[in-house]
DNA sequence: CTGAAAGCGCTTACAG
DNA sequence: CTGAAAGCGCTTACAG
C-alpha cells in the first residue's frame, strides 16, 4: 500500500508538504497542491489512520459499549448514535455486553487500548474497576440510559415515572388490582428505577407490590419467560405484567402462550420500550416509548463536547405511555397506525 | 497515560525487554519478567494497540459492513461475527450501510484506512469501484448473506430455494394460486435470487408470475408497505404476499392492517428471515429461517483463514421453512414454541 | 538473556 | 511556501 513517502517521490515534493497539502493546511502553493492531488489519485493512495493517530494522539472514535445489541431499543441507540457520530466527524465501535459484566469490562478495556476518544456507556452493572478507573482517568464518558451513581460523568437518559404514573392510572381505570412486575438486574439504574416508578404509582391507588409480584428478570428473554411461569404458578397469579423491557416482555408472551393463556381476558400485560413490533403482535401490546433517537443524538453531543474540551451537560428526555390493547383496553378503532417518532 | 517507556523505567530495563515479557517472548529471565509486571502494575500500564499495529502492520481487526442493522437478521449476523470473531483474538468494527450505495463506500474507506486486517461484506448494490478496489488490491474480503459476481471473494450464504419451493407448494396445498412477491433492490444477490426461486416454484405448479405481481422493495419496512398498498389497489389483487425480508413482511402488515384485511382470511403472508417476534404476531407468520447464527461464525472463519495465509472456503447453508398461520393452515396445536436455533 | 537502534507512517515546530 | 528532522509508542533483527 502507498504511503505518503510514495506519493512525496511521486509529486517531486517532500513528505512535509504532501502532509500540508492534504491536511488542508494553507502555506502550500497552488502548483504544489495540484501536484499532490495528482500523484495521491496516479498511486491511490489513502492517509494510514493507525499513523496519524500515533502521531496526533486522536482516534476520532468514539466506543459505545450497550448492554444488549439483539435489543431493539439498543439497536436502535446503537444506530442513532453511530449517524450523530459520523455528523460530527467521529467512528463509532459498537461493544455488545450481553449483559455480562465481563464481556463488558473486555470491550472497555479493547477500546482504551485502542485509544478511544471517548466512551459511551450503557453499564450492565454498579461499576467495575475497570470503568471506574476510567472514569477517574479522565477518559472523557458519558453514560447512556444506564448509569452509575457517584460517578462524576454525564447521564444523557430518559425519564419514566410520569409514563409508569400513566400506565398504572389506565391499568386501574381497566379495573386491574393485582399487579406484577418483570424487573431489570437490581444492579441497573434502569433495573431498580422502573420497580421503583411501578410501586410508587401501585401507593399513589392505594396498592402495594408484594414481593412476590417482583420477578428477577436480566432484561432478557429467557428471564422474562420464567418469572413470567413463577407468576403464573403463584396461588393468586397477578392480573397484570409489566415487563421492564421489550425483550422480557416477548419471553412473557412465549409462556403466556405455552400454557394457553389470552391476552388481555385471561391476563394483561405491558411493557417498558416500545418497538415497531408491537404494533402487530397479538395482541397489540401496551407499552412505554423511549425517545431513542433523541437519547443516541444527545449522548454523542455531550460526549463530543467533553471530548473537544465543553463542558457535555446530563440530559433527561420524557417516556411516554402508548396505549394498545393488551391491557384491555378495547381498540381505538382502527385508526392509522401509531409508532415511536424517535 | 503511561508507555512502555515508564515502565522500563520503573523496572529498570530496557524498553526492549519489556516489550517480550509482556508478549511472552522466551527469552526473558523470570526475575526480569516478575520486575515487568510488577512495573506494569504499579503504573497501571496498558499497551497502546495504535502504536502496536503501526509497528506490526496488523490491527488485529475485522471490518464488517452490513445492509441495515437495523434489521433483525443483521443484527444476529454482526453478534455471531462478533462473538467467533472475538473467540480468534480478533475485534470487529460494523459499518451500517443502511441500504444505501454511498454509505456502503464511506465505511468501506473508513475501515480500509484504519487498516482492518479483513474486511466482511454484505454489499448493499452490485459492487462499487472503491469495494471492486479493495478486492483486486489483495484486502482479504469475504462476502456475507449478499455477493458480487464476478470478484474473486470466497461467498457465505443460504441457499433458500428448497425452502422456496416448500413454501409455495405449501401455498398452493392451500389453493392459492395468485402469488406476489415484495422483491429486495435487484443490484443484490438477495433481491434475485429470491424472485428467481419464487418463480421457478411457481412455474413447477404450473403457475406464472406477472410482472405486476413483482413489487420493487428495498428490504426496508417502509417499502414493504408501500407495495403491498399497489398489490391491493390492482383489479386482481393477489391472494398471497410473499415479502423477501422481515423488514419488507412489517410494512406489509402495516398495510394490511390500515385497510383492516384480516391474515390469512383476506390475504396470505409470508415471509424470507425469520425472527422471534414472527411466533407472536396476529397471526404468526410463516417464514424461511435461516441459519444466521452458523453464517456469521463460518463467515468470519473463512475470513481469518484469508487472513491468516489458509485458503478459506466459501460456503452454503441451507435455510429451511417455518409453517405458521398467516397463510391459512390452522395453527399445529399448542405445540412447543418453535424458534430458529441458529 | 538483554539492550541499543532502526523503523512503521504520519504531523508539526523550526529554519530558511 | 518548503524541507529536514524529531517523535508518537511500539517491535524486532542484530550484537553481545
Amino acid at each position: 500500500m502507498a504511503s505518503i513517502k510514495d506519493v512525496a517521490a511521486e509529486a517531486g515534493l517532500s513528505v512535509a508538504t504532501v502532509s500540508r497539502a492534504l491536511n488542508g493546511h494553507p502555506s502550500v502553493s497552488p502548483a504544489a497542491r495540484r501536484r499532490v492531488l495528482a500523484a495521491v489519485e496516479a498511486l491511490g493512495y489513502r492517509p494510514n489512520a493507525v499513523a496519524r493517530s500515533l502521531r496526533t494522539d486522536q482516534t476520532r472514535t468514539l466506543g459505545l459499549v450497550i448492554s444488549d445489541v439483539m435489543n431493539p431499543y439498543f439497536t436502535e441507540l446503537a444506530r442513532s448514535v453511530e449517524e450523530e457520530a459520523r455528523a460530527l466527524g467521529y467512528s463509532v465501535i459498537i461493544g455488545n455486553a450481553d449483559e455480562r459484566p465481563e464481556l463488558q469490562d473486555h470491550h472497555v478495556t479493547t477500546l482504551l487500548d485502542r485509544r478511544i476518544d471517548g466512551l459511551l456507556l450503557s453499564p450492565t452493572d454498579g461499576g467495575s474497576p475497570r470503568m471506574l478507573d476510567a472514569a477517574r482517568a479522565g477518559t472523557p464518558m458519558v453514560f447512556v440510559d444506564r448509569w452509575i451513581p457517584g460517578v462524576d460523568v454525564p447521564v444523557v437518559r430518559s425519564d419514566g415515572q410520569t409514563a409508569v404514573r400513566d400506565l398504572v392510572a389506565h391499568l386501574y381505570r381497566l379495573g386491574h388490582r393485582r399487579l406484577a412486575i418483570i424487573a431489570g438486574p437490581a444492579a441497573t439504574t434502569t433495573g431498580r428505577e422502573r420497580v421503583d416508578a411501578f410501586r410508587a404509582a401501585l401507593r399513589a391507588h392505594g396498592l402495594e407490590l408484594p414481593d412476590a409480584y417482583i420477578g428477577q428478570g436480566d432484561f432478557q428473554a429467557d428471564s422474562g419467560r420464567r418469572v413470567t411461569e413463577g407468576f403464573l404458578d403463584l396461588a393468586e397469579p397477578p392480573e397484570v405484567v409489566f415487563a421492564a423491557d421489550n425483550l422480557m416482555a416477548l419471553g412473557a408472551l412465549d409462556a403466556l402462550r405455552a400454557r394457553g393463556l389470552r391476552v388481555p381476558d385471561d391476563i394483561a400485560l405491558a411493557a417498558f420500550d416500545d418497538i415497531p413490533w408491537f404494533v402487530h403482535t397479538d395482541p397489540p401490546v401496551t407499552a412505554i416509548a423511549q425517545p431513542t433517537g433523541a437519547l443516541g443524538r444527545a449522548a454523542v453531543r455531550a460526549l463530543v463536547d467533553r471530548i473537544e474540551g465543553r463542558p457535555g451537560e446530563s440530559v433527561t428526555l420524557p417516556a411516554r405511555l402508548v396505549v394498545r390493547r393488551s391491557c384491555g383496553e378495547p381498540a381505538p378503532s382502527p385508526s392509522p397506525v401509531r409508532r415511536s417518532t424517535s
